[in-house]
RNA sequence: GGGGACGUGGCGCAACUGGUAGCGCACCUGCUUUGCAAGCAGGGGGUUGAGGGUUCGAGUCCCUUCGUCUCCA
């Protein structure tokens, strides 16, 4: 394309020195003095031109007012906890847009800008020891959604990176800039050669595994073009990006989306057909924030830069250790050091964020960071617990950007130190474990932790790895790491295995696009007004695939222009209803979702007539059933203004579901609720229901609903204007669902108890209304019939069954003694009638009926004490309890001596009573089914003994 | 979602291949002593998280469930 000349930067126009001068002078806005850590004097000069100590929140803002300035819609960043199910975090710029790229929304804008916070984790090994992996990073992007294309993005892109600093861009010497584009895109390497002017020996070509984007589903995709800076020939291998990315950093990745792709054909990212053009062509761009500082300040990486050298520097004072020391140890220092930067500054990010450390999902991404924190400063050297520190040297670096970090100081220091001491005490623990396999492995005379062991603390303690491989170095011991990293791998794959073996995920939705698309506009939501409304039936979908009619009977998806029904969204159940033809149709209304998170699809059953697209239909929302969801939602908001009340700002509410009359509400707390806090709880909401405050939802912009102070639910997205929705000035929260009119139409609110659903996540259930009052009717029931069968008044119950219960006890243990003693007292005359079998004193009794084995043994027991110890003595007793024949054999010193053993003697027994028994060499008991067989069994252990004492001795 | 470990007097823990549920601290009583974690003697306190099952017999084995810890996805 014929774009004007002027974007191209001529060489030595970007000469630095002078742009630094002039960029200091007036104060970055961050605040912060310049210059303030030290740099090496001597740094090569190369380097120094492109140094402009130029601050993050500086480059930031440079980023969005350029493309503001160039008809961009400066979009602010969205929350990382995505809004995608797919996705586990924002890892990408473009994630908030992706939407618009896949066509399920139209944008409000054709071109956007933003800086956009992103985490990614799967490179978390290397942290610390690249120039480059870190887990929290900003995206910096310029977006055209079928709006301009190559031939402005280009010179864009190059115009920003060259305009000198004096002249609002970055200043980056344009003879260092190399560009690779994909090996077709010819159009890309025209405009960057003729109308940028990079020269062609600094243009290099790649294939589809470097330049070429899809999103790995069906959709968008097309080649893209890469900016690198050349960091000079100390860094590496001349040649290009090409040759060396180290030396050549990449600083701007252009993505053109020009085809559609079709599903994948096999396991390799580029295993998918080219379907076609993209009908109008799109630009996705990201700059990593953090990469361009460290080129624009000089530093040596990406942790050394302003925000994250901040909180390094705290941890290097907090550890005693300084960094950059060198010698033997003081690299693995220096990369200990980056890692507690890194992570600490992205645990502070996604807390918050609203996560909260967890054994799943993005909780367990947050818990893997606070943990690394924890032993990477413990392994330092750092004694005391350093998390709050560390959390508010985060804060201070990047509350310029965020000041919604400063407000929110004092919950997110709280969240991490929990789990800094959570860890602490599973630490302790894991290491008495790991003092026992020391053990072990010594007295077995290995040199060597089993990688069994070490799997074993990692998996089941929670002892990090590194910390064993350092222990037991300490110990002089190595470790198998290699076994270790077999079980790793065999539990990752055992996990993937599952992951696959389960349902894939997100369904294909191709058809609710194409549903939407022909629908040309959302679905308009009438329901907080009507719950009857005139529409339009605009299409059918049968088992995903769009039909023509549907008939009596069929179970199909239902797409109107307009509806009353509420589709399932923040933890509100749908609506159900009918939906009627003029014709006399009749569609019942099972559910309503909202697929791909704007069209709202009906299900349904056809219950009488035929039914095609096009109709005009009335939708009826099943209002009794609504009302009480309504009362149940409305009730919600209470007992979450409620519990913040009582157990602090960071009993934040963790999901809920809204059901007709009744709900739950799940909320972070470090653990169980006090039975007295839920009354509390309880009794305050019921009072607020009292007072019939009305109820409000009025439509603002996000700015305007923080000033109000309405409660935001992290994890939910929120377009610029949201709804806020008010309990009188009680309650107000931002919630698109539907409400009572007044609190006191809610009636009664019971909550019905608390529990665990996970850690640091506890669950109230509740009844509202109508149920409430008939569970509490319930309770009132039952209560009298205990009440008349205590013959006390209700409210002495408790202590009355308390007491009986006291009661009971006590005389089951009389019982229990005087049976005892009752079948202890004949002991005197049994040893009196003892008898003598070739030599063995043998006393063979059957004890009263009800005996029990405890007895049976105590009184074989004190028999056989009463025998004279020089001569072998055996007691047999036997008795019937609950009808099942016991018998217990006693034999002293002596007789086990002359080869007499309890066990043989209660196995003979328990032959003839049809059971099984054993024990120890002096005293075993046994017994049977037959009670019968008692006596039999008594004197066939006679007959044993004396064959056996007569041949034996 | 898939694994691993653990739930035993108030607290911390024991109980070998199923065979009398124990120890330390704390508690109570008495004695001795009255200077810094005192000693001695005696005592109370447990439906072994809950519910099923196997067995003559289950803290122990099996199943279900609740709770806690932990790894992987």
């Amino acid at each position: 394309m014929r774009s004007s000349p002027r974007y191209a930067t001529p060489p030595g126009n970007g000469s630095v020195r002078s742009a630094r001068r002039s960029v200091r002078r007036p104060a970055p806005a961050g605040g912060r003095p310049a210059g303030r850590h030290d740099r090496d004097q001597d740094r090569d000069r190369d380097q120094e031109r492109t140094r402009t100590d130029m601050e993050s929140a500086e480059i930031r803002r440079r980023w969005l007012a350029f493309f503001e300035a160039r008809g961009h819609t400066v979009v602010p960043s969205a929350s990382l906890v995505a809004d995608d199910p797919t996705l586990l975090l924002v890892n990408a710029g473009m994630v908030p847009f992706k939407p618009y790229f896949l066509g399920a929304v139209t944008p409000a804008y054709p071109r956007a800008t933003s800086v956009q916070k992103c985490v990614r984790t799967l490179d978390i090994d290397e942290v610390g020891k690249t120039t480059r992996h870190a887990s929290f990073f900003q995206m910096c992007g310029n977006f055209s959604f079928g709006d301009y294309f190559k031939e402005k993005a280009i010179p864009y892109a190059w115009e920003l990176l060259t305009t000198p600093v004096a002249g609002g861009g970055y200043g980056l010497d344009a003879e260092r800039l190399w560009v690779t584009v994909y090996l077709d895109d010819d159009e890309a390497a025209r405009l960057w050669s003729e109308t940028v002017g990079v020269p062609a020996e600094r243009i290099q070509r790649r294939g589809m595994d470097d330049n070429f984007w899809s999103m790995g589903v069906p959709g968008p995709c097309g080649p893209c073009s890469e900016i690198y800076y050349d960091r000079g020939p100390e860094h590496g291998r001349d040649g290009g990006p090409i040759v060396d990315e180290e030396r050549y950093l990449e600083v701007w990745n252009l993505v053109f989306m020009q085809y559609v792709r079709g599903a994948s054909t096999g396991p390799g990212k580029s295993d998918y057909p080219i379907l076609g053009d993209l009908p109008a062509p799109s630009i996705d761009t990201g700059l990593g924030l953090e990469r361009l500082a460290t080129l624009l300040q000089g530093v040596e990486n990406v942790y050394e830069i302003d925000t994250t050298r901040r909180v390094l520097d705290r941890a290097a004072t907090l550890s005693g250790r300084r960094y950059g020391a060198g010698g033997p140890d003081g690299h693995r220092d220096d990369v200990r050091l980056r890692v507690v930067a890194d992570h600490a500054r992205t645990a502070v990010m996604l807390i918050g964020d609203g996560v909260v450390p967890a054994n799943e999902g993005r909780g367990y991404v947050l818990r893997r960071m606070v943990r690394r924190v924890v032993r990477s400063m413990r392994l330092l050297g750092a004694g005391d617990q350093t998390m709050a520190a560390l959390v508010q040297a985060s804060i201070e670096a990047m509350g310029p950007q965020y000041p919604e970090l400063v407000d929110d100081r004092s919950r997110i220091e709280a969240v991490a130190v929990a789990e800094e001491t959570a860890f602490l005490a599973t630490l302790g623990k894991g290491t008495l474990i790991f003092d026992q396999a020391v053990a072990w492995t010594r007295q077995a005379g290995v040199g060597a932790l089993s990688g069994d062991q070490a799997f074993a603390l990692h998996d089941t303690y929670g002892f990090p790895i590194d910390l064993t491989l350092e222990m037991a170095a300490e110990a002089g011991l190595a470790v198998d790491e290699e076994g270790f990293r077999r079980l790793m791998g065999e539990q990752r794959s055992r996990a993937k295995a599952d992951a696959s073996a389960k349902k894939s995920g997100h369904a294909d939705l191709s058809a609710y696009r194409a549903l939407g698309d022909r629908l040309g506009a959302d679905v308009v939501f009438t329901g907080y007004d009507e719950v009857s409304t005139e529409a339009r039936l605009t299409g059918i979908l049968l088992d995903g695939h769009r039909v023509e009619e549907a008939s009596e009977g069929t179970e199909v998806e239902v797409v109107l222009d307009r509806t009353p029904f509420y589709a399932e969204a923040g933890g509100q159940l749908a609506d159900t209803g009918r939906i009627l033809l003029d014709d006399g149709t009749v569609l019942e209304v099972l559910d309503v979702q909202k697929p791909d998170g704007t069209l709202v699809v009906h299900r349904a059953r056809v219950r009488s007539g035929l039914v095609h697209p096009g109709v005009p239909v009335l939708a009826e929302v099943d209002v009794s059933r609504r009302r009480a969801i309504s009362r149940a939602h409305t009730a919600t908001h209470l007992v979450h203004r409620a519990i913040r009340d009582a157990l602090g700002e960071t009993a934040t509410q963790a999901g809920s579901e809204n059901a007709p009359g009744r709900f739950r509400f799940d909320f972070s707390a470090t653990g169980p609720v006090p039975a007295s806090v839920l009354a509390d709880v309880e009794a305050t909401v019921n009072a607020v229901l009292a007072d019939d405050l009305p109820v409000s939802a009025e439509w603002m912009s996000q700015e305007q609903a923080r000033a109000t102070g309405a409660m935001a639910l992290f994890g939910e997205k929120y377009g610029p204007r949201v709804r806020v929705v008010s309990v009188g000035e009680w309650a107000r929260e931002l919630c698109g669902g539907t409400h009572a009119q007044h609190s006191a139409q809610i009636g009664v609110v019971t909550l019905l108890g608390e529990s665990s659903i996970g850690t640091g996540i506890r669950r109230v259930e509740a009844l509202v209304g109508a149920d409430a009052y008939r569970f509490l009717a319930r309770e009132h029931v039952l209560v009298a019939q205990l009440s008349e069968l205590l013959k006390v008044r209700p409210d002495e119950v408790a202590d009355r069954v308390a007491g009986v219960l006291a009661r009971l006890r006590e005389a089951e243990k009389q019982i229990e003694r005087a049976q005892r003693d009752a079948v202890l007292a004949g002991a005197g005359d049994l040893v009196e009638a003892a008898r003598d079998v070739h030599g063995v004193t043998v006393v063979v009794h059957r004890a009263a009926e009800g005996a029990g084995a405890d007895d049976l043994r105590s009184l074989a027991l004190q028999v056989r004490g009463r025998l004279p110890g020089d001569r072998p003595g055996v007691v047999v007793v036997g008795a019937v309890a609950d009808g099942r024949p016991l018998v217990v054999v006693a034999v002293n010193d002596a007789a086990r001596g002359s080869g007499v053993s309890a066990g043989d003697l209660v196995g003979v027994a328990a032959r003839a009573l049809g059971g099984g028994g054993g024990g120890r060499a002096d005293v075993a008991q046994g017994g049977g089914k037959d009670p019968g067989a008692l006596d039999e069994a008594l004197r066939a252990v006679e007959r044993t003994l004396a064959e056996r004492v007569g041949t034996g001795g």
